[in-house]
DNA sequence: ATGCCCGACCCCGTCGGA
């Protein structure tokens, strides 16, 4: 099974490059980030013509996130326990919570597609509610790793975090900056404390997923990694190649994020729980 | 060439992105 996670930044405006890309690249499921929709706007008869079924979780122009998979898709959850939101109070005094998280079950393989709050500046409400956010996020992956201990977990999407110095072109240049802070990186650790892993990294250790539209970032390959597949233990074990799609970024109207992709094998794994130890 | 920001909204400016 061959999965992906992408920021397309706006479906609307990119739908045939993106189901192209799905086409020619072969994939089987892809989360999708900033989809820029509500689902009366989502293109879906694109996809159907491609084979791909769509859920989505979209609520106006901002944030959104999807799903697209040719494989049967369950358990569609669009929001995880205890996410906080942002912006001003409700009626009930709540926040009110945005599109940034949707899980489904395909094969087994529970997979999100994560879009993390952007930060916007040290300063800035907008930091501590990322902050939170993940904060939530990882409380909610220990429960659910507790209790489903043998199936594979992927939390994909983008991430809004460079963990490392190297994963932006120049350190210097985000002095000050969101994406970089400790305490984002150190959010970031703790779902690898969890027993989670960034599955592409050892597979393609260097490389950048995003460069802005601006200052001719792209062709001086001035970018940031901040696009992950964060694979739990028993994910790690089906990774058996991944690949960031660079070519992405060129071309006519591109995202400023490419997608970023991991094979899976699945023929052994049903394998582990039932089969009688012959050999034992 | 990969080339100086783009998308969504609603009016042609403002917000958000990282």
């Amino acid at each position: 099974m061959r999965v992906a996670t992408w920021n397309v930044n706006s479906i609307r405006a990119r739908v045939g490059r993106v189901v192209d890309w799905l086409v020619r690249s072969d994939i089987d499921v892809l989360g999708m980030q900033e989809i820029k929709c509500k689902e009366s706007q989502f293109p879906f008869e694109a996809f159907h013509e491609a084979g791909y079924e769509v859920v989505l979780h979209g609520l106006n122009q901002w944030n959104g996130v999807a799903f697209a998979s040719r494989l049967p898709m369950h358990d569609v959850s669009n929001t995880f326990s205890g996410m906080p939101g942002f912006g001003k109070a409700q009626d009930d005094g709540s926040l009110p919570l945005e599109a940034r998280a949707l899980g489904v079950t395909v094969d087994d393989v529970r997979l999100w597609s994560l879009y993390v709050p952007n930060g916007r500046d040290l300063d800035n409400p907008h930091y501590l509610y990322k902050l939170a956010w993940l904060k939530e996020l990882a409380a909610e992956t220990r429960t659910w790793l507790a209790a489903h201990p043998s199936q594979p977990l992927a939390l994909m999407g983008d991430w809004n975090i460079a963990p490392f110095d190297t994963d932006v072109w120049d350190r210097s240049v985000f002095e000050g900056s969101t994406h970089v802070s400790e305490p984002e990186r150190a959010a970031f650790r703790a779902f690898e404390e969890l027993g989670l892993a960034d599955v592409v990294r050892p597979l393609v250790p260097t490389g950048y997923t995003y460069w802005d539209y601006k200052q001719l970032r792209f062709p001086r390959n001035e970018g940031m990694r901040i696009d992950f597949i964060m694979g739990s233990p028993a994910f790690q074990e089906l990774v058996t190649a991944a690949r960031i799609d660079r070519d992405e970024r060129k071309g006519d109207a591109p995202s400023d994020h490419v997608p970023v992709v991991v094979d899976l094998d699945l023929s052994t794994e049903e394998d582990d729980d039932d089969r009688p130890m012959i050999f034992g």
